[in-house]
Parts: C-alpha cells; structure tokens; sequence
DNA sequence: CTCGTTATTGCGAATGGTCGCAATAATATT
DNA sequence: AATATTATTGCGACCATTCGCAATAACGAG
C-alpha cells in the first residue's frame, strides 16, 4: 500500500470523509519528495481538476496537521511549508539575520523529545521543525551574537 | 537605564534612527510582563498618539525579532505573539489537537543549543519557542499518538 | 438502488500581514 | 541654526489565509 493511500486510510478510520479533492491533496504532498507551499500544491491540483478552491487546500493541510500525518514549518521570509511524515527528518535552522538555511539532523531532539513525554506528558513533534538564531557568519556581523 | 532604553541604546548602536513611533512600541513591548500580538500593541500605541500605521507596527515588530530584541511566538489557532528577550525564557507546548497550551522550562533545550553551535556553528534562539505536539489527554483519543 | 443525514465544498468577504512609493523626519555636517 | 542625506513613515493596494453560508456530495441505512 503506497504512502497516499496509508495517510488516506487513517483519515477513513478517524471518521472523515474521502473526497476526490482531498485524495488529489494528499497525492501532491505524498509523492512530492520534499516540501511544498499551499500554493504550489493548489497548482498542481489544478492540472488535475478545476473543480478544487484554494480554501479546500488550506482545509485539507489544516486538518493533515491537526491529525499529524504532515507537517507545517516556517522558513526564511515567513515562506511556510507543507510535507508528509515520510519526508526524511530534519531540522531547519533559519538564521533570522540573512535568512539563510541550514540543515541539522533531527537525532538532536530526541532526548528533549524523551524529556517532554517525562516531564510533561507530551509528545512533542520534532522530527521536522525550523529553528531561528544566528548562522556562523551573522554571528560575527551583530552585537546579539551572545 | 530600563530595559526599554536598553534596546533603544541597542538599535541606535547598531545604526537605526530612534522615531518616536519605535520609541512607543518598544515601550509597548517592554512595559508588557508577558506577549502580545501585533494587534494589541497597535491597540496600545493608538492610545498614544494617532501617527501610528499598522504596516510601521509589523516593520518595528520585525526589525526587533530580526536584530534578536524580541521573539517571535506561534501559539494555538495561529496566534502569533511578541515578547522582549527579557520576557522569563519558557518552551511553549500547543497540541496540535485541541489546542491546548503548556509551558516548559527552557533548560531542556540546553544541550541542543550546545549541539548546534558545536556541529553547525548556529546560535539557536531557543529560550522563548513553541513546540507542537500532542498533550496527555488527546494522544489517548488518537491513533496516531506514537 | 434510493434516500436521509451531515460533512465538505466553492465562493466572496473578511482578516492578518506585506509591498511600493511619495512624503516626512531623524541625524550628521557645516 | 540651516541644510543635505537618507532612513522611516503612512497610505492604499496587494497577498496569503480564514470565515460564514448555501449548495453539493460522501456515506450509511434500508
């Protein structure tokens, strides 16, 4: 069973409706390999179908989020982005100064992760999130290095 | 010196000119124990004079998140809130699920700061952010709690 | 297959936020 | 104090996203 059609069972099984559009949704962002902007998803649903609203594509990745089969992460110059969990775990780091990305391995979070689930009792996503600071090079350009 | 003309004092160093439009809005921010959205500080601003735009509120809200001045937070329902670095450092925890909010202690996130400066030269703001997740309650009602 | 229930959609309006540009004003220089 | 430079502002237009609601359609029951 390909990635789509999991994600598009879990929904099944969590008592929402299958429609076409939110088949077609789901098909762009699982067999995308990296993320995408609502918009670009929009676009490439409407090769498929004019029958599909830009308000439906903002549902449709609200409630992925909200159920936790995608992602939603903030990078450089509020450019916000959507991807499925398959998409390969990673952290971006996003200097707030130049904008510039980097990209870190998510292994990092794992012990705040085991910390949140122990203090707190929460499960915290973390597999796939943007950070702000300052990259090496900004660092040594501004006073609020430290 | 308050913390206010502290960041005054920071901007003025660091080449930006003092209007009194950026006066009354760090003075927003400062005077605030803890964060406010951009509305609200327009709110607060308008009490003081009529010469405030909103596109002068986000410009200033930016250019304090850009130079690391204040922190830029999203909270539940897309709530995006603005605090000075002086605001007590906590990890906001919102559930993607219901919503809900819980704060964490920073000091958790200590060691990946450590890790990113180390591995990849990047000095993470990390004491004032939020993290999504799923609290106790509603990883009991999902399935995709793991 | 038909039908009733109700979740979901498309749409235009509204909201939160940003952009381009002329006018204004902070600041440095004289 | 006057003046030039140029950063910053207010404004209306624009963009990304969300909202309310009537129409549509997915799905379960019979």
């Amino acid at each position: 069973m390909s990635h789509c059609h999991t994600l598009i069972q879990n929904l099944r099984q969590n008592g929402y409706r299958i429609t076409p559009q939110r088949e077609m949704i789901i098909e762009s962002l699982a067999h995308q390999p990296g993320h995408q902007t609502a918009e670009q998803v929009f676009d490439q649903v409407k090769t498929r179908t004019r029958s599909v609203n830009i308000a439906t594509i903002y549902r449709t990745l609200d409630l992925l989020v909200s159920q936790g089969l995608a992602t939603r992460t903030s990078l450089c110059e509020g450019e916000v982005v959507y991807a499925t969990r398959q998409h390969g775990p990673h952290i971006h780091l996003v200097c707030r100064q130049c904008g510039c990305l980097i990209n870190a391995d998510s292994g990092l979070m794992v012990g705040v992760s085991d910390q949140l689930q122990a203090l707190y009792g929460f499960d915290a996503d973390l597999q796939h999130i943007s950070i702000t600071g300052l990259c090496t090079a900004c660092q040594h350009n501004s006073p609020q290095g430290g």
